[in-house]
DNA sequence: AATAGTTGCAACCGCATATCT
DNA sequence: TAGATATGCGGTTGCAACTAT
């Protein structure tokens, strides 16, 4: 099977996956613009001579192609099988705080690509939702209605060079701390500033705000498809518990 | 046994972002 | 600095295998 510029699409066959494995452990992985027929060429030829042009012709896929097919099948790395209850746990904790941010999510989850985190979790959804509406079938005719995921980020945050804060937190640190926070005029938190560094920080605090309004940071219907969907762990769910706080101080970044 | 419906997974597509020239 | 190119991500689709009728 052919695309219009030529490439091959469709299904992956044993020898385009060899050809795939021998070019990442060439190159090694994320060079995929190394993945095109010249270098290739080079490769096979050095493995097998004689069948270099069947075999050149056989890996004529585009790079975003043997990228995916390395990320989700080849890596040896990969965990086959179930998600078992603990990873599910962790992915249902993570999706509550990062949404459908499936490459971070799978980042939590050793060996678990972010295409199987994606498909597990849609396909875990709508068992959740099938399983919910036979439930309410039985009861009464109310219907569950599922609302798009919210996800409270924070804002970027621009902080004036003449404002007083940063004045002060720039004297209160060393010079060589300076130097990274001044040419990184965009960061919503100055380097200098320890731990939150990122938006993770600044998400922290934005949960830590809530938490004192005493509201619910991840938003009111989140909490409202949980509680119809009664899953076990509501109350768990829920709260931003220090668990959550350990997984971002781990390196969510 | 045949058919329709469902599920799980692999792959594609379009867009966003990063990097290079 | 702008445009080109490479890479990464999430949504969606296609299809084979499985299950129910």
């Amino acid at each position: 099977m052919e695309g219009s510029s030529g490439v091959r699409k469709g299904a992956w066959s044993n020898l385009e996956d060899d050809l795939l494995k021998a070019c990442v452990q060439q190159y090694g992985e994320g060079k995929w613009h190394l993945v095109t027929l010249p270098f290739l060429y080079i490769i096979i030829k050095k493995m097998l001579p004689a069948f270099s042009m069947i075999l050149i012709d056989s890996l004529n896929r585009c790079r975003k192609s043997c990228r995916l097919r390395w990320l989700n099948y080849l890596n040896p790395n990969i965990k086959r099988g179930m998600f078992d209850e603990d990873e599910v746990d962790l992915m249902l904790r993570l999706h509550r705080l990062l949404g459908n941010r499936w490459s971070l999510i799978a980042g939590r989850l050793p060996g678990r690509t972010p295409n199987d985190v994606k498909n597990y979790w849609n396909s875990y959804i709508r068992k959740k939702v099938s399983s919910h509406k036979k439930d309410v079938n039985n009861t009464s005719s109310k219907e569950i209605v599922i609302e798009p995921h919210v996800v409270i980020k924070p804002q970027p945050r621009t902080i004036s060079r003449t404002s007083p804060w940063l004045r002060e937190k720039l004297l209160s640190n060393d010079q060589s701390r300076d130097k990274q926070c001044t040419h990184d005029k965009t960061c919503n938190v100055p380097n200098s500033s320890g731990s939150n560094n990122n938006w993770w920080g600044t998400m922290l605090e934005d949960i830590e705000s809530n938490e004192k309004n005493d509201t619910c940071w991840l938003g009111e219907q989140d909490g409202a498809l949980l509680k119809d969907l009664n899953w076990d762990n509501d109350a768990e769910l829920f709260s931003l518990t220090s668990e959550v706080e350990n997984f971002l101080e781990e390196g969510l970044t």
